[in-house]
DNA sequence: GCTTTGACTCTCG
DNA sequence: TCGAGAGCCAAAG
């Protein structure tokens, strides 16, 4: 199983109304590899399973998305998850710490 | 096998 | 609060 695919594995377990960091998963992962882990988002072949939109900056913000931010957002926001500005409102609420 | 690139994070001014 | 610079790891060319 190869690095991203872990990584996968982890996004499938985020619930809903819940996100979580780049970091986290990495550390997870038993590594500090934060960018690799938006390099498996991009190449994310488990499309709508892994929640690659729940995944969020470890500031609270939503980061770049390259299906379009806005959609992403309008993705978050219906599961309860509020967004301003690209960043998440309630953050320490929504944080999910596997 | 080295170089480039990226949906990142941390620190400093 | 915000932007710039440096550091980090894995995948693709």
């Amino acid at each position: 199983m190869s690095f991203q695919e872990k990584v996968w594995e982890l996004l499938k377990q985020i619930p809903e109304g819940k996100v979580t960091t780049y970091k986290i998963i990495a550390e997870k992962l038993g590594t500090k590899a934060y960018r690799a882990v938006g390099n498996a988002c991009h190449n994310n072949p488990y499309a709508p399973e892994a929640a690659c939109h729940r995944v969020v900056n470890s500031n609270g913000k939503t980061g770049g998305f390259r299906t379009g931010i806005k959609e992403k957002i309008g993705l978050l926001e219906n599961e309860g998850i509020e967004v301003e500005n690209g960043r998440i409102k309630n953050f320490d609420k929504v944080l999910f710490r596997f």
